[in-house]
DNA sequence: ACCTGAACACCGTTCAAGT
DNA sequence: ACCTGAACACCGTTCAAGT
């Protein structure tokens, strides 16, 4: 019997940077984000765990450079001829989506400030943001604002996605269980929560980000 | 010579997952995030890695449990013959200073959702909501996005506050290393990121996140 | 230059054995 | 009931040795 079961024969190409990148993606999306191991890339790969660190620093690069991979395709969104809230709404949509298809995409932006991802995204709603006419003192903050508005709350979406693929439930029995559990509350300290319980169990998460990024807007319509 | 060095001697009281929490929040506060092991944490109560499991299910609950309890002194806010923009303000700001103090606490937030920690502020921000006379099916959606970003915004403040640290630079050194980044892409695809590289440099995180905190009341009024 | 894979120093978690 | 600590099945990363 062999040393090692091989589930893919002997790579032909020969690594590369590309090549572990995409692998990452594939593992990644299947997998999830503790699903990507360096034994479990190089399986795939074909190779070793030390041959990688030939080609990536660490597993943080790794990330990152997977993460910006993805984002590089939501920010390529139509933009010509389109008035400046509506491009901001596409792209928000966009990046919700694509951070709900790809949870692992989230963490990975947090985790990399400053760097590529974070960047492609805030010079898009930046350029935006400066079609709106908006004072230059402002410029930055509203951009920065919106940036961390559009990511935090699509990393929350997907947080709530794994959560629940984790505990193997569906999002309606979570949802359901939870708006229990928050029904159950004190009413006396928790009179918000318990009222809202219902509104839980069939919300959109898609139609609220929507309703934050509209809010957003119309502060900044008043505001100017 | 022992058979382990013991920095602490023998516990007197026995454990408690009162004890162990506070611990944990003691390890987390100190060496962060990936300081917090069960190694360390069995070391610092005098007793085995196996004795905590006999008090707490495993790690994910241990850091929802402390990130709770300091969530729950952080939202305890005066809030009495205040208007409810104000306590929105103080309730954000509370928070964002609490996150950028325990940095993981904002990871841990993400990792609970509809937990006790994040059922706290919500509820404490839709009261709120409730005191501006928000039309009953905008309260959730209006709550949810306010809640998303002081979260969402403080982590990233966070994230970039352990970025830098974990690699022992000063904040002011790494914003310059970062402006400079910033002003040397290529202008034809990132104009605005360039313009906004000097901003970067000494910029005031927790202003431009009251400034999100602001533009949002401002929609809310125009939009009520 | 690029790859191999054993080895190192860790993890979280379990569990038979103790009190 | 509560605690002990060795053991298990993993990690990311390194590095001498190969081609």
């Amino acid at each position: 019997m062999g040393k090692k079961p091989r589930t893919a024969q002997r790579r032909q190409e020969s690594l590369s940077r590309e090549r572990i990148i995409e692998a990452s993606i594939e593992i990644l999306d299947s997998d999830g984000e503790e699903g990507l191991t360096f034994r479990a890339l190089s399986d795939r790969l074909a190779t070793g765990p030390g041959a990688i660190y030939w080609h990536i620093d660490n597993k943080g690069e790794l990330l990152t450079a997977a993460c910006d991979a993805i984002i590089a395709r939501a920010v390529d969104v139509p933009v010509v001829g389109m008035p400046p809230e509506a491009v901001i709404r596409a792209l928000a949509l966009g990046l919700f989506d694509t951070i709900d298809a790809h949870p692992w995409v989230g963490s990975a932006l947090t985790r990399a400030p400053g760097q590529m991802p974070m960047v492609r995204i805030l010079e898009r709603i930046g350029q935006q943001i400066r079609a709106l006419h908006v004072a230059d003192e402002e410029e930055w903050p509203t951009a920065c604002a919106l940036l961390n508005y559009i990511v935090g709350v699509g990393r929350q979406n997907a947080a709530n996605a794994q959560f629940t693929r984790a505990r193997g439930l569906y999002r309606s029995t979570f949802l359901e269980s939870l708006a229990i559990t928050w029904s159950q509350l004190d009413r006396k300290d928790y009179p918000f929560t318990c009222d809202v319980a219902d509104q839980l169990r069939d919300h959109d998460d898609r139609a609220d980000f929507l309703a934050g990024i509209k809010l957003f807007l119309s502060g900044l319509r008043s505001s100017t």
